[in-house]
DNA sequence: AGTCTGATTTGACATCTGTCAACCTAGAGA
DNA sequence: TCTCTAGGTTGACAGATGTCAAATCAGACT
């Protein structure tokens, strides 16, 4: 698709194009590769809820067997989200016995919390 | 599901639970169900692209035309993954004269980063 | 060994999502 | 009016996603 109204139709000068050329790409193409992921990850209601319920535990860290106690849906499917933010990379796993304690990886989410701060300036 | 690591097997108080009782939910499910459909839509490197976009050129805003030019899908696609931004609120878009020009919503945008400070504690 | 419990994996299913081709709508201009 | 262009809408399709039941795995305890 094209811009520039017909330039020099007659008129020599028929003024500006439509807009900037949007040559300052703030996110590289591969950046937005690598951190949409961690987003998509956030995306969904159970998900955010799992990560604010780690983040916030005591200790900052929560074994699963409360978080299942906390949120109505099945074991396995518990299973997946906490899956999908570690393949993210949101969160991490550690087994300590019986129990498994999820805590959050910081790094990932101060890169995504400085990409929205770019956003808005 | 129970937790008790029967520490001190034979004694009568059992001793603690495996882990806090999650009490003190950071994101309620209401908020979850409200703040994940922004993450959704950041959730595609596309869309990322196209916020980054809008929120870098000159002004604050941009036309389709240039986004069009800048982005190697078809008008139809990058159509619909604007919808999915301005459906999700990170966007809104205005007509003037020829051209649709969009910008980006820093409500919704720092709401979402707000979350995210209080996950990184 | 055997058993019990916490958590993940597998398989299956319905639903949702990203993409494009084809078509439609809204202004600008002649 | 008619035409041209910028964008959006519709319909269709392959692929991804959320969910659960059933099976499996990993420790702890007997």
């Amino acid at each position: 698709m094209s811009k520039q109204p017909a330039v020099l139709t007659l008129t020599p000068v028929v003024a500006e194009a439509c807009c900037t050329p949007l040559t300052s790409a703030a996110v590289t193409p591969a950046a937005a590769e690598e951190l949409a992921p961690a987003f998509k990850a956030l995306g969904d209601p159970v998900r955010l809820r799992l990560i604010s319920m780690i983040a916030s535990a005591e200790g900052g860290e929560a074994c699963v067997c409360d978080i299942s106690d906390s949120i109505d849906l099945s074991g396995p499917t518990i299973s997946h989200h906490l899956k999908v933010l570690r393949e993210a990379g949101l969160i991490d796993g550690e087994r300590r016995g019986t129990w498994i304690y999820y805590r959050v990886l910081p790094e990932k989410v101060t890169a995504l919390s400085r990409l929205l701060n770019l956003a808005t300036g």
